[in-house]
DNA sequence: CTCTCCCT
């Protein structure tokens, strides 16, 4: 007999916890019997008082054999007291006390019963996997709790969890553990990291090939190798077929058919030794029966979300902790097991400890239409285990005003009507705008988009490559298939079964027949506009490159046969090529598009009077242009603007240009410069007259004189000086000229320019000669501000640069004289300064003179 | 070298 299962040992304590507290978390790992012998244990509490309890599952297939393996125990069939509940699916009845939901069907039954009637008990079960519907049902869950329904129980289980900080995020929930019931499996790491990132993934189908080698000769029973992707998986499948002949090798991947992952999973007919390279796909959801070894390359292809560009792209990271723990885990299900880790036990020591909530890495239009529908104005107020990140919020917000759904922080009647398809809202926003379109015309066929569109590509990877990015051809098989029943060549049968279920609910629920005709692929284009307005894409070249409206560069393959349409209507693309080939540079790639007709456009075709500026040309332009977001799809050349609208363009060009554009006279610099020197010596009675200021301000100086531009060049023919000087009042213009000269008259007669700078003296450069006599330095400003006078000598040289005229008389002069006399003999240098005559003039000319 | 997995 086997020993009681581990969760018996926790029963009593969860029990008598859940008695009074409205949240308890169970911590177990795999094989305590947490997600069957529990609900049915919990049956008959009194706390229950009889009421149903719904068990939450990530994945339909666990929803199904949960709620199976619960029948089995009670000997009943599923829909008695154990149903379950999945998207189109359902097995309940009157008599069903335990329903077992995949995680989004909770979120949808909330907002019809929000105060979860004849429910006592909501179990999360796999809560550690932290997908977005478990965050946002207990969050819902909870504001029920709190608002309608403190008599509801919630359970969280968690196998790895950190149940201590979930505990503290959820406001000291009491925290009941038990062991879990697995074999030991031993771990070995290696010596050094034999993969690298990023760079080193090129090797990794070798280095794997080498390691898996090894465990054949070293362990008996099968082998199950974890690579973060199909590619890797293909190529080290070539590697080992070629090397062992008497082994059977098996991918095993997500969009491989049923038949190819039937054959990983179970044992092989003719009784080889197996080794199955896998994704994270073999992580949890599928058990591969005698495995003794596990190889794992410790790496996994993550999604990331870009709320900048709204764009998925994946990324090969390194596998968190408990990832690691639960492949290793997978060695250890029939008996003692082995595990190779294909990374240094120093790289381990850095591994993060967990991954992060689905919820900080996805599109989240989907949950803001949930929680629009909920009533919520501000995201941030629910009570979030992690609040979902503001970016990718406001991302949500955007597309869903795009779609009509949202008005500001409020649900549409057309978002209403959106929630009413099951699906993402860019679809359902498809299937509520084609069940407008006046004559019901492809109303079928905008079932079949919607349903191809909401699955992986039908088309096999090779298939796929080779037929390009034409969603009309995906239309066509599927349509072939539903037919005839039979699949064209290199067709995912099992997909398009569950692309045809998907369709066949979207056409019962919109009340139309099925069609089988060969579908027009400008008709799908303009479906497919209606859910991705925002990708919509016009030719840059007659080729393979093309922009889409929201400003951004795509490109698709060069033997696509899409190439040359000038309009695609794109439903999946990449972002920035992130994974190092560089021919691509930053420009994303399209996977899936149909060809537009212009006329299509128009619904969604702004009209828009352009004034502006053609950089290049350097001339003012006004044309009428017709634009799809940033595409233009005319531009004719309209009626000149109004002076108004002209001088705003004009304006704004000296702001990006700047105001070098103007010419820019010795003079007018000065009065900046006076003007800007007096504000510093006398206050901000005086105007700012800096670049900034002017740049800030063009409207008060600038646009009078504009009239006369239309062109680069005629900006250089306005008359600066005259232009700003407008910005001082009559009086404070004789002020300046007062106040700050622009001449000083020296003794010699002279009247010298006073060379200003904004936050320094102004210099007065005068030669020597003509100073004789003067006792005290010049001064501007009302006698407040002495001069920095530059003494030069007959050639122009700086002899002196000093604001104290009186000591250099005194000190300087007599010991430079001599020197001086030496140097320029033609010139005065009398003994005493004090009482010499100023002079321009040479000693032979005054001579003469 | 076109893309892990999952859900209403």
């Amino acid at each position: 007999m086997r020993e009681p299962l581990p969760i018996y040992e926790a029963l009593p304590a969860l029990k008598t916890h859940l008695q009074t507290q409205p949240m308890v978390i169970l911590q177990a790992p795999p094989g305590a019997g947490k997600s069957t012998v529990l609900p049915l244990e919990l049956l008959n509490e009194p706390w229950l008082r009889g009421q149903r309890m719904l068990m939450l599952e990530p994945r339909r297939l666990a929803a199904r054999s949960v709620a199976a393996r619960m029948s089995d125990l009670l000997g009943e069939e599923v829909g008695q007291t154990i149903g379950y509940r999945v998207r189109f699916e359902q097995r309940i009845s009157a008599r069903t006390r335990i329903e077992v939901l995949t995680e989004g069907i909770l979120t949808r039954r909330l907002q019809h019963d929000p105060e979860l009637n004849g429910i006592g008990l909501v179990i999360f079960d796999e809560f550690h996997e932290r997908s977005l519907h478990a965050d946002l049902a207990l969050a819902l869950c909870r504001e029920a709790q709190q608002a309608l329904r403190n008599d509801l129980r919630l359970l969280v289980m968690s196998a790895t969890l950190d149940g201590d900080a979930l505990s503290a995020i959820l406001g000291n929930v009491p925290i009941v553990s038990t062991s879990g019931r697995q074999f030991a499996v031993q771990v070995n790491y290696a010596a050094r990291d034999p993969i690298e990132l990023p760079y080193g993934l090129g090797t990794l189908p070798t280095v794997m090939a080498d390691a898996i080698s090894r465990a054949l000769a070293d362990h008996d029973g099968d082998i199950l190798a974890f690579l973060p992707g199909a590619a890797e998986i293909q190529r080290a499948e070539r590697i080992l077929t070629e090397h062992h002949s008497t082994v059977k090798v098996c991918p095993l991947f997500g969009e491989l058919t049923l038949e190819a992952q039937q054959a990983a999973i179970l044992p092989d007919a003719a009784g080889r030794r197996k080794v199955v390279l896998a994704s994270a796909i073999a992580e949890t959801s599928l058990t591969i029966e005698g495995v003794r070894v596990v190889v794992d390359s410790g790496l996994a292809r993550i999604p990331h979300f870009d709320s900048r560009s709204g764009l998925t792209q994946l990324e090969t990271v390194r596998v968190t902790l408990d990832s690691a723990n639960q492949r290793a885990g997978r060695a250890g299900r029939l008996g003692p097991g082995v595990c190779y880790r294909l990374w240094s036990a120093q790289t381990h020591t850095r591994l993060n400890p967990s991954r992060k909530p689905e919820i900080l890495e996805t599109d989240l239009a989907p949950l803001r239409l949930e929680l629009a529908q909920w009533g919520v104005r501000e995201v941030a107020d629910l009570n979030w285990v992690t609040a979902p990140p503001v970016g990718a919020i406001r991302h949500a917000q955007e597309l869903l005003t795009q779609l009509g759904a949202l008005d500001g922080h409020r649900l549409t009647t057309n978002g209403q009507a959106m929630l009413d398809f099951p699906t993402h809202p860019r679809l359902a926003h498809l299937l509520v705008q084609a069940a407008k379109l006046p004559s019901g015309k492809g109303l079928a066929l905008a079932c079949d988009v919607a349903a191809l569109l909401d699955d992986r590509d039908p088309l096999l990877r090779e298939e796929a490559r080779a037929a390009g990015a034409d969603l009309t051809l995906r239309v066509e098989a599927l349509r072939h298939w539903r037919a005839t029943q039979r699949g064209l060549y290199g067709v995912d049968m099992r997909a398009l079964a569950r692309i045809e279920r998907v369709a066949a609910q979207w056409r019962k629920q919109l009340n139309v027949r099925v069609d089988n005709i060969r579908p027009d692929a400008y008709e799908v284009g303009a479906l497919v506009m209606l859910a991705y307005p925002d990708r919509i894409a016009q030719t840059r070249d007659k080729g393979t490159a093309y922009r889409l409206a929201n400003g951004r560069g795509v490109q698709l393959a060069q033997t696509d046969a899409l190439a040359h349409a000038p309009w695609l209507a794109v439903a999946h693309l990449d972002g920035a090529a992130g994974t190092g080939s560089s021919n691509v540079g930053d420009v994303g790639r399209i996977f899936l598009a149909a060809p537009l007709h212009e006329d299509d456009l128009k619904p969604i075709t702004t009209e828009h009077e352009v004034f502006g500026w053609d950089v290049k040309q350097g001339v003012l332009v006004a044309r009428r242009e017709r634009r799809v977001g940033e595409l233009v799809l005319s531009s004719q050349p309209s009626a000149a603007m109004s002076p108004a609208k002209r001088a705003q363009v004009l304006c704004d060009v000296v702001r990006s240009e700047g105001l070098s554009l103007l010419n820019w006279t010795a003079a007018a610099r000065q009065w900046q410069a006076r003007v800007q020197s007096l504000r510093l010596w006398r206050g901000e009675a005086w105007p700012d007259v800096s670049d900034e200021a002017l740049l800030a301000r063009l409207e008060d100086w600038l646009l009078p004189y504009l009239d006369k531009v239309s062109k680069r060049d005629d900006f250089a023919r306005l008359d600066v000086l005259s232009m700003i000087s407008a910005l001082l009042p009559w009086t404070a213009q004789n002020q300046l000229a007062a106040l700050a000269p622009t001449h000083l008259d020296v003794p010699s007669g002279s009247s010298i320019a006073l060379e200003y700078t904004a936050g320094a003296p102004p210099v007065l450069a005068v030669k020597l000669q003509e100073m004789f006599g003067l006792a005290d330095t010049p001064t501007v400003n009302e006698g407040r501000t002495k001069v920095m006078l530059h003494l030069l000598s007959p050639a122009r040289q700086p002899i002196q640069v000093t604001q104290d005229l009186h000591s250099f008389w005194a000190n300087t002069y007599p010991v430079m004289r001599k020197e001086l006399r030496g140097r320029y003999n033609k010139h005065p240098w009398p003994e005493d300064p004090w009482v010499a005559s100023p002079t321009r003039k040479t000693v032979k000319a005054l001579a003469q003179g």
